[in-house]
DNA sequence: TAAAGGTAAGTGAGCGCTTAGATTCGGCTC
DNA sequence: GAGCCGAATCTAAGCGCTCACTTACCTTTA
């Protein structure tokens, strides 16, 4: 199969790629049923039934968003902590990146975690799979240091669960105008990780 | 002014108590976009007109909701925190204050933290400025700590808000049906909270 | 000539809210 | 104590609009 995209194939892409911007920056805005397909295809610089040339469903629009940013978080997740490190440098590295996506990210997070009940049920446990696998790469880290003595926390799922809790709350808040920087968040944010499960200095 | 209220009062009374309710349940459940006036009335044992009986508007049942929610936090939270008590005794209070509300109201709980977009610019503007009265609560609280010498973090503005974040996240994913108990997670939260800030032992 | 992307116009359903009338309650007068 | 009348709550029915999505046709591409 040829690599080259013919030039319909190319102003497919365009449109598709155009639609799903406008549908991120609209769902997290206004939320999936506060946004209309009109207000989509709109903003994406087309007709409404344009929006059907390219999807199924407005469902289905919301689904792909879901997908791709979830990927995209556990590859992120799991490529951080791949290097051979200490405890303490895996969990502060799966940290930093997690905060990074969901500052840098905010737009597409916010609609990747507050608008799933808009989601089929099918989709929906396609979604829940991949939460449950970045929720797995944190839990996972968190225990493999109170099994090495690196850690001390009472509790490593819920010590887990505060951490991933930080970085999705922060998609709720964070504004690009604001005066902290992702940066210096996830730098933060790694350093309270860190004391969070009792690492030890 | 007699206490004393008729039973036309009381009707009216119960009328509202049905609809607040009803509205709870569906605007946590499916979102104020995604609830319909219908859905609301017929939770309620009422008819669609009698939203308007009681309510000028579908948003205004938001805000009441809103308002309410905002002002039972804050109060439990400035309440947890005045007794004479020792920084971290104080932050301990006010955190395990704040995660046992999202824990057990999670439904109210969902519907103040996500639904704000759909309050008008005037109604938004009050809730912000309660929210800024819990989030001054939490930050005072941790930077009279540092004051103190009794916590050690490099920024006493960015704990305070992961320790809000935790409780706030703690709505979107907590279920009665789970195996924490909201009193479990308060008490593992408060002592999670008090490493973030690096209280001294 | 078929395929792909696009649009104008439209369909059937549901939306937030309003109106007109019914029923019950409660304060007041006789 | 009875009757009257306004107030409060409620409902059936409806209005004007918007919704998600479909259809029939046009233009360009391959």
């Amino acid at each position: 199969m040829s690599d080259v995209r013919t030039s319909t194939q190319a102003r497919g892409d365009r449109s598709r790629a155009r639609l799903l911007d406008a549908a991120v920056q609209a769902f997290s805005a206004k939320g999936f049923h506060g946004t209309s397909t009109r207000d989509i295809a709109t903003a994406a610089g087309l007709s409404p039934a344009a929006v059907y040339v390219h999807h199924r469903s407005k469902e289905e629009l919301l689904h792909a968003i879901a997908v791709r940013g979830h990927e995209v978080i556990l590859e992120a997740v799991t490529d951080a902590t791949r290097a051979d490190a200490s405890p303490a440098e895996r969990v502060a590295a799966a940290v930093r990146t997690y905060v990074l996506f969901h500052a840098r990210s905010h737009t597409t997070a916010r609609v990747i975690n507050y608008e799933l009940a808009a989601l089929t049920d099918e989709h929906l446990r396609e979604i829940a799979s991949l939460r449950r696998a970045i929720d797995t790469v944190m839990r996972d880290l968190v225990e493999e240091g109170v099994r090495s003595g690196d850690f001390d926390t009472p509790d490593p799922a819920k010590a887990a669960t505060a951490l991933l809790s930080l970085g999705i709350d922060l998609a709720r808040w964070y504004r690009d105008d604001g005066s902290w920087t992702p940066e210096a968040l996830a730098d933060f944010y790694a350093d309270l990780a860190l004391r969070a499960v009792g690492a030890r200095p």
